[in-house]
DNA sequence: GTATGTGCAAAGGCTTTGCACACGT
DNA sequence: ACGTGTGCAAAGCCTTTGCACATAC
């Protein structure tokens, strides 16, 4: 469920950290407000035929220092980026190994383990990732080991 | 603190698998023995002077499909590797966004945590890699914004 | 009208692949 | 001796940077 209000809140967070309102962020802006997981930057230039490379690679790095997206490293290819609700509402990956396949999901607990891990650290944490790695229902059907 | 049989065991499964003793793999494995957190491939590479770059991704490769190291994404630049110990004990990492260093970490609870997950999803996981970005102590002493 | 934003293209860094030679069995 | 393992070099991706033009203010 796309947060509508996310889009505004991003341009608004942009606007007032003395950006302009060019057309190619706000399309990267547009896009990530309607998607639901993690894109990677390649992906969001191939949807925004009309914007550069190099555009989408700088609005990404611009929204994620204004903590508007994060990134997240799910394979060693490619980054991939998804929007920070300003609630702190989030959630991780499973990634299968087999088809690539990227599945979010949420957990309360985990996400308490966590809590207190970055309170009781020497270390001010400000952000977490947590990626679990293994085969999907869909894969696991069929072979179970990879070709021999 | 290194696990002296983690080499032998890793010699041991990677004979068991087919693989002849190269000298080159047998290096990497026993940098890797000695070390206690990951290390990126250009920088096994970089220490082991004799070993061509193509041969130390050629390890790493072999050595984590058989599942005797992980490789961690750790930073967007390059991927660490470090070794998995049989008995399943393994630590996450903290990384300072500041100054880059890399601090290891283990904790029961998180682990419980995603015990549960893993368990109850309909989706066979077989690593986990946890990832807290932050500050460290040594560089949060100092300025606490961006430069401006 | 000026500074920022943008697109294209080239460069940069990590990783992979091809091929001939050396080494292990 | 045979086949695997290895090193070098070139190629392949993803990402970043330089520069001139268009755009927002």
């Amino acid at each position: 469920m796309p947060v509508a209000g996310w889009e505004d809140h991003a341009l608004g967070a942009l606007r007032e950290a003395g950006f302009r309102g060019g057309m190619a962020r706000r399309r990267v802006v547009a896009l990530l407000a309607h998607q639901d997981c993690a894109l990677t930057a390649l992906e969001i230039d191939r949807r925004l035929a009309a914007v550069g490379r190099a555009s989408v690679y700088r609005a990404l790095e611009q929204l994620e220092e204004l903590g508007l997206v994060q990134r997240v490293e799910l394979a060693g290819e490619a980054a991939g980026y998804e929007r920070l609700e300003p609630g702190g509402e989030h959630h991780h990956h499973l990634v299968c190994g087999r088809c690539g396949k990227v599945i979010p999901f949420a957990d309360p607990e985990l996400e308490r383990a966590i809590g207190s891990i970055s309170t009781g650290a020497d270390f001010d944490v400000s952000a977490h990732e947590v990626v679990l790695r293994g085969t999907c229902s869909t894969c696991g059907r069929g072979a179970q080991r990879k070709a021999a």
